[in-house]
DNA sequence: GCGAGTCGCTTGCATATGCAATCATATAGC
DNA sequence: GCTATATGATTGCATATGCAAGCGACTCGC
Protein backbone atom coordinates (compact mmCIF):
# COMPACT_ATOMS: atom_id res chain seq x y z
CA UNK A 1 0.00 0.00 0.00
CA UNK A 2 2.46 2.96 0.76
CA UNK A 3 6.25 1.91 -0.94
CA UNK A 4 9.61 2.33 1.08
CA UNK A 5 9.63 6.30 -0.57
CA UNK A 6 6.21 6.97 1.18
CA UNK A 7 7.52 5.42 4.33
CA UNK A 8 10.83 6.42 5.08
CA UNK A 9 9.18 10.35 4.34
CA UNK A 10 6.89 9.85 6.91
CA UNK A 11 9.83 8.37 9.09
CA UNK A 12 11.65 11.07 8.25
CA UNK A 13 9.35 14.03 9.64
CA UNK A 14 8.36 12.27 12.76
CA UNK A 15 11.59 11.79 13.74
CA UNK A 16 12.60 15.21 12.52
CA UNK A 17 9.23 16.51 14.97
CA UNK A 18 10.10 14.26 17.76
CA UNK A 19 13.96 15.93 17.55
CA UNK A 20 12.53 19.39 17.00
CA UNK A 21 9.75 19.25 20.04
CA UNK A 22 12.46 17.77 22.81
CA UNK A 23 14.82 20.07 21.28
CA UNK A 24 12.53 23.36 21.65
CA UNK A 25 11.42 22.82 25.38
CA UNK A 26 15.29 22.79 26.61
CA UNK A 27 16.07 25.46 24.54
CA UNK A 28 13.25 27.96 25.84
CA UNK A 29 14.39 26.64 29.23
CA UNK A 30 18.07 26.77 29.63
CA UNK A 31 18.91 29.43 27.38
CA UNK A 32 15.89 31.27 26.38
CA UNK A 33 15.80 31.42 23.04
CA UNK A 34 13.63 29.35 20.36
CA UNK A 35 14.68 26.50 17.97
CA UNK A 36 14.42 29.22 15.19
CA UNK A 37 16.29 31.56 16.70
CA UNK A 38 19.20 28.99 17.51
CA UNK A 39 19.08 28.21 13.48
CA UNK A 40 19.50 31.99 12.80
CA UNK A 41 22.34 32.35 14.68
CA UNK A 42 23.33 29.29 13.16
CA UNK A 43 22.99 30.54 9.72
CA UNK A 44 24.72 33.45 10.24
CA UNK A 45 27.67 32.06 12.07
CA UNK A 46 27.99 29.29 8.86
CA UNK A 47 27.32 32.37 6.41
CA UNK A 48 30.29 33.49 3.99
CA UNK A 49 30.72 36.67 5.86
CA UNK A 50 29.28 35.86 8.86
CA UNK A 51 26.46 38.16 8.14
CA UNK A 52 23.53 37.63 5.58
CA UNK A 53 20.89 40.38 4.43
CA UNK A 54 17.20 39.22 5.84
CA UNK A 55 16.06 38.18 2.58
CA UNK A 56 18.60 35.43 2.32
CA UNK A 57 17.96 33.81 6.24
CA UNK A 58 14.50 33.74 4.62
CA UNK A 59 15.25 31.77 1.82
CA UNK A 60 17.35 29.19 3.57
CA UNK A 61 14.64 29.14 7.11
CA UNK A 62 11.81 28.77 4.96
CA UNK A 63 10.44 31.37 6.64
CA UNK A 64 8.64 34.11 4.90
CA UNK A 65 10.51 37.95 5.11
CA UNK A 66 8.26 39.57 7.57
CA UNK A 67 9.02 36.46 10.21
CA UNK A 68 12.75 37.48 9.74
CA UNK A 69 11.86 41.39 10.22
CA UNK A 70 9.77 40.07 13.33
CA UNK A 71 12.55 37.79 14.58
CA UNK A 72 15.41 40.21 14.83
CA UNK A 73 13.91 43.14 16.46
CA UNK A 74 13.34 41.02 20.00
CA UNK A 75 17.19 39.29 19.00
CA UNK A 76 18.65 43.19 18.77
CA UNK A 77 17.02 44.06 21.87
CA UNK A 78 18.48 41.88 23.72
CA UNK A 79 21.72 42.37 22.03
CA UNK A 80 21.86 38.71 19.82
CA UNK A 81 22.52 40.72 16.93
CA UNK A 82 22.99 43.81 15.22
CA UNK A 83 21.95 45.29 11.46
CA UNK A 84 24.19 46.41 8.99
CA UNK A 85 23.60 48.54 5.97
CA UNK A 86 25.47 47.79 2.55
CA UNK A 87 27.31 50.58 1.46
CA UNK A 88 26.37 49.58 -1.81
CA UNK A 89 22.66 48.79 -1.80
CA UNK A 90 20.78 50.79 0.89
CA UNK A 91 17.96 48.22 0.11
CA UNK A 92 20.18 45.61 2.31
CA UNK A 93 19.95 44.98 5.64
CA UNK A 94 22.41 42.70 6.82
CA UNK A 95 22.21 40.89 10.41
CA UNK A 96 25.01 40.16 12.45
CA UNK A 97 25.66 38.15 15.14
CA UNK A 98 27.28 40.21 18.32
CA UNK A 99 29.89 38.63 20.68
CA UNK A 100 26.51 37.91 22.76
CA UNK A 101 25.20 36.65 19.81
CA UNK A 102 27.99 33.80 18.76
CA UNK A 103 28.22 33.12 23.08
CA UNK A 104 24.78 32.17 23.10
CA UNK A 105 25.04 30.00 19.83
CA UNK A 106 28.07 28.08 21.26
CA UNK A 107 26.18 27.37 24.63
CA UNK A 108 23.04 26.15 22.70
CA UNK A 109 25.05 24.23 20.04
CA UNK A 110 26.36 22.26 23.06
CA UNK A 111 22.93 21.21 23.82
CA UNK A 112 21.94 20.21 20.30
CA UNK A 113 24.77 18.00 20.34
CA UNK A 114 23.86 16.59 23.63
CA UNK A 115 20.95 16.27 22.10
CA UNK A 116 21.55 14.76 18.93
CA UNK A 117 23.96 11.92 21.00
CA UNK A 118 20.85 11.16 22.68
CA UNK A 119 19.33 10.73 19.21
CA UNK A 120 21.37 8.53 17.76
CA UNK A 121 23.77 7.33 20.52
CA UNK A 122 22.81 3.34 21.59
CA UNK A 123 20.46 2.89 18.15
CA UNK A 124 23.44 3.49 15.60
CA UNK A 125 26.95 2.02 14.57
CA UNK A 126 29.62 4.37 13.70
CA UNK A 127 29.35 3.30 9.71
CA UNK A 128 25.79 3.41 9.60
CA UNK A 129 26.57 7.35 10.96
CA UNK A 130 28.53 7.31 8.18
CA UNK A 131 25.92 6.19 5.52
CA UNK A 132 23.35 8.31 7.33
CA UNK A 133 25.50 11.50 6.38
CA UNK A 134 25.84 10.45 2.98
CA UNK A 135 22.15 10.23 2.44
CA UNK A 136 21.22 13.33 4.35
CA UNK A 137 23.67 15.39 2.34
CA UNK A 138 22.20 14.03 -0.84
CA UNK A 139 18.85 15.08 0.50
CA UNK A 140 19.17 18.19 1.10
CA UNK A 141 17.53 20.35 -1.43
CA UNK A 142 19.13 21.80 -4.22
CA UNK A 143 22.20 23.81 -4.62
CA UNK A 144 20.83 25.81 -2.00
CA UNK A 145 23.04 27.03 1.19
CA UNK A 146 22.94 24.77 3.97
CA UNK A 147 24.28 24.70 7.62
CA UNK A 148 26.06 21.09 7.46
CA UNK B 1 34.34 21.02 15.92
CA UNK B 2 30.92 19.38 15.18
CA UNK B 3 30.60 15.67 15.30
CA UNK B 4 28.85 13.71 12.98
CA UNK B 5 25.67 13.35 15.40
CA UNK B 6 25.43 16.74 15.06
CA UNK B 7 25.68 17.23 11.64
CA UNK B 8 23.75 14.66 11.33
CA UNK B 9 20.57 16.00 13.64
CA UNK B 10 21.47 19.19 11.77
CA UNK B 11 20.83 17.97 8.02
CA UNK B 12 17.53 16.02 9.61
CA UNK B 13 15.96 19.05 10.31
CA UNK B 14 17.40 20.57 7.26
CA UNK B 15 15.70 18.15 4.53
CA UNK B 16 12.56 17.54 7.12
CA UNK B 17 11.89 21.06 6.65
CA UNK B 18 12.61 20.93 2.97
CA UNK B 19 10.29 18.67 2.48
CA UNK B 20 7.61 20.11 4.60
CA UNK B 21 7.85 23.09 2.79
CA UNK B 22 7.48 21.87 -0.43
CA UNK B 23 4.82 19.84 0.59
CA UNK B 24 2.57 22.70 2.20
CA UNK B 25 2.28 24.55 -0.85
CA UNK B 26 1.46 21.67 -3.08
CA UNK B 27 -1.50 20.61 -0.20
CA UNK B 28 -2.76 23.64 0.73
CA UNK B 29 -3.37 24.46 -3.62
CA UNK B 30 -4.37 21.22 -4.76
CA UNK B 31 -6.41 19.55 -1.83
CA UNK B 32 -7.08 22.58 0.45
CA UNK B 33 -5.84 21.01 3.53
CA UNK B 34 -2.52 22.02 5.79
CA UNK B 35 0.20 19.61 6.71
CA UNK B 36 -0.57 19.53 10.10
CA UNK B 37 -4.50 18.58 8.90
CA UNK B 38 -2.97 15.75 6.67
CA UNK B 39 -1.43 14.18 9.58
CA UNK B 40 -4.60 14.35 11.98
CA UNK B 41 -6.35 12.77 9.34
CA UNK B 42 -3.40 9.84 8.80
CA UNK B 43 -2.95 9.64 12.27
CA UNK B 44 -6.61 8.06 12.72
CA UNK B 45 -6.42 6.27 9.59
CA UNK B 46 -3.17 4.14 11.66
CA UNK B 47 -4.99 3.88 15.02
CA UNK B 48 -6.36 0.75 16.32
CA UNK B 49 -10.30 1.86 16.73
CA UNK B 50 -9.96 4.41 13.52
CA UNK B 51 -10.50 6.88 15.94
CA UNK B 52 -8.38 8.54 18.57
CA UNK B 53 -9.33 10.71 21.69
CA UNK B 54 -8.34 14.79 21.29
CA UNK B 55 -5.45 13.93 24.14
CA UNK B 56 -4.11 10.87 22.06
CA UNK B 57 -3.64 13.13 18.82
CA UNK B 58 -2.43 15.75 20.52
CA UNK B 59 0.57 14.14 21.95
CA UNK B 60 1.59 11.88 18.51
CA UNK B 61 1.56 15.05 16.62
CA UNK B 62 3.11 16.94 19.33
CA UNK B 63 1.24 20.01 19.60
CA UNK B 64 -1.17 21.30 22.53
CA UNK B 65 -4.85 19.67 23.10
CA UNK B 66 -6.16 23.22 22.49
CA UNK B 67 -4.37 23.45 19.01
CA UNK B 68 -6.57 20.05 18.46
CA UNK B 69 -9.64 21.37 19.49
CA UNK B 70 -8.97 24.17 17.45
CA UNK B 71 -7.62 22.12 14.19
CA UNK B 72 -10.91 19.91 14.56
CA UNK B 73 -13.60 22.86 14.10
CA UNK B 74 -13.32 23.34 10.87
CA UNK B 75 -12.43 19.71 9.83
CA UNK B 76 -16.03 19.13 11.38
CA UNK B 77 -17.80 21.93 9.99
CA UNK B 78 -16.77 20.80 6.44
CA UNK B 79 -17.60 17.65 7.04
CA UNK B 80 -13.71 15.58 7.32
CA UNK B 81 -13.97 13.99 10.65
CA UNK B 82 -16.67 13.46 13.18
CA UNK B 83 -16.42 13.31 17.24
CA UNK B 84 -18.16 10.62 19.07
CA UNK B 85 -18.06 10.45 22.83
CA UNK B 86 -17.04 7.55 24.85
CA UNK B 87 -19.74 5.78 26.89
CA UNK B 88 -17.65 4.44 29.66
CA UNK B 89 -15.48 7.76 30.14
CA UNK B 90 -17.85 10.94 29.27
CA UNK B 91 -14.68 13.17 28.95
CA UNK B 92 -13.24 11.45 26.54
CA UNK B 93 -14.66 13.35 23.10
CA UNK B 94 -13.25 10.87 19.98
CA UNK B 95 -12.48 12.19 16.46
CA UNK B 96 -13.40 9.67 14.06
CA UNK B 97 -12.90 10.35 9.86
CA UNK B 98 -15.42 10.52 7.62
CA UNK B 99 -15.57 9.02 4.09
CA UNK B 100 -14.78 12.29 3.17
CA UNK B 101 -12.18 12.46 5.19
CA UNK B 102 -10.51 9.30 4.49
CA UNK B 103 -11.19 10.25 0.61
CA UNK B 104 -9.04 13.59 1.08
CA UNK B 105 -6.80 11.78 2.96
CA UNK B 106 -6.12 8.93 0.12
CA UNK B 107 -5.60 11.91 -2.45
CA UNK B 108 -3.28 13.92 -0.64
CA UNK B 109 -1.56 10.94 0.50
CA UNK B 110 -0.93 10.07 -3.37
CA UNK B 111 0.73 13.47 -3.33
CA UNK B 112 2.61 13.07 -0.46
CA UNK B 113 3.89 9.88 -2.02
CA UNK B 114 4.70 11.78 -5.40
CA UNK B 115 6.62 14.29 -3.62
CA UNK B 116 8.27 11.25 -1.60
CA UNK B 117 9.25 9.83 -4.76
CA UNK B 118 10.92 13.48 -5.88
CA UNK B 119 12.95 13.88 -2.56
CA UNK B 120 14.52 10.11 -2.91
CA UNK B 121 14.27 8.77 -6.54
CA UNK B 122 17.60 8.87 -8.69
CA UNK B 123 19.14 10.30 -5.04
CA UNK B 124 19.29 6.44 -3.53
CA UNK B 125 19.93 3.17 -4.25
CA UNK B 126 17.40 0.50 -3.25
CA UNK B 127 19.89 -0.99 -0.62
CA UNK B 128 20.09 2.64 0.54
CA UNK B 129 16.53 3.02 1.21
CA UNK B 130 16.43 0.09 3.27
CA UNK B 131 19.07 1.06 5.42
CA UNK B 132 17.29 4.73 5.61
CA UNK B 133 14.36 2.89 6.74
CA UNK B 134 15.93 0.47 9.59
CA UNK B 135 17.54 3.77 10.67
CA UNK B 136 14.57 5.75 10.83
CA UNK B 137 12.67 3.27 12.35
CA UNK B 138 14.72 3.05 15.07
CA UNK B 139 15.31 7.30 16.05
CA UNK B 140 11.40 7.03 16.18
CA UNK B 141 10.68 8.31 19.67
CA UNK B 142 10.48 6.01 22.05
CA UNK B 143 7.69 3.30 22.15
CA UNK B 144 4.98 5.80 21.65
CA UNK B 145 2.41 5.08 18.50
CA UNK B 146 4.04 6.17 15.40
CA UNK B 147 2.64 6.34 11.67
CA UNK B 148 5.15 4.46 9.76
C1' DG C 1 19.19 61.52 -16.20
C1' DC C 2 14.34 59.64 -16.36
C1' DG C 3 10.60 56.46 -16.13
C1' DA C 4 9.12 51.51 -15.70
C1' DG C 5 9.88 47.59 -13.49
C1' DT C 6 12.21 44.90 -9.85
C1' DC C 7 13.90 44.02 -5.26
C1' DG C 8 14.34 44.29 -0.14
C1' DC C 9 12.25 45.56 3.99
C1' DT C 10 8.38 46.67 6.87
C1' DT C 11 3.51 46.81 8.43
C1' DG C 12 -1.70 45.59 8.66
C1' DC C 13 -4.50 41.94 8.94
C1' DA C 14 -5.78 37.08 9.34
C1' DT C 15 -4.61 32.55 10.98
C1' DA C 16 -2.23 29.18 13.96
C1' DT C 17 -0.51 27.75 18.26
C1' DG C 18 0.88 27.43 23.32
C1' DC C 19 -0.07 28.33 28.23
C1' DA C 20 -2.98 29.01 31.98
C1' DA C 21 -7.52 29.06 33.78
C1' DT C 22 -11.99 26.84 33.80
C1' DC C 23 -15.44 23.33 33.62
C1' DA C 24 -17.15 18.66 33.57
C1' DT C 25 -16.23 14.09 34.61
C1' DA C 26 -13.78 10.28 36.76
C1' DT C 27 -11.02 8.07 40.51
C1' DA C 28 -9.06 7.37 45.11
C1' DG C 29 -9.11 7.75 50.13
C1' DC C 30 -11.84 7.86 53.84
C1' DG D 1 -21.50 8.05 49.71
C1' DC D 2 -18.41 12.39 50.11
C1' DT D 3 -14.53 15.02 49.35
C1' DA D 4 -9.95 15.76 47.25
C1' DT D 5 -7.37 15.04 43.38
C1' DA D 6 -6.57 13.96 38.57
C1' DT D 7 -7.86 14.00 33.67
C1' DG D 8 -9.92 15.63 29.13
C1' DA D 9 -11.75 19.34 26.69
C1' DT D 10 -12.49 24.10 25.89
C1' DT D 11 -11.62 29.19 26.06
C1' DG D 12 -9.03 33.79 26.89
C1' DC D 13 -4.95 35.84 26.05
C1' DA D 14 -0.31 36.33 24.17
C1' DT D 15 2.93 35.15 20.62
C1' DA D 16 4.35 33.57 15.97
C1' DT D 17 3.81 33.48 11.16
C1' DG D 18 2.14 34.16 6.24
C1' DC D 19 0.18 37.11 2.65
C1' DA D 20 -0.55 41.29 0.49
C1' DA D 21 0.10 46.15 0.36
C1' DG D 22 3.18 49.97 0.84
C1' DC D 23 7.63 52.34 0.76
C1' DG D 24 12.19 53.24 -0.53
C1' DA D 25 16.11 52.00 -3.47
C1' DC D 26 18.27 49.89 -7.42
C1' DT D 27 18.55 48.71 -12.68
C1' DC D 28 17.67 48.80 -17.32
C1' DG D 29 16.48 50.95 -21.60
C1' DC D 30 16.10 55.06 -23.69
Amino acid sequence: MTDLYTTNALRLLQVADDFRAGLSGEFSAVHGISVNEFLLLLHLERSAANRLPRVDLARRMHVSASTITRMAAPMEKIGLIDREVDDRDARLVFVVATNAGRAKLSEALSTFSKRAGYLFDDRCEDEEMEQFASMLRRLIAGPGDTLA
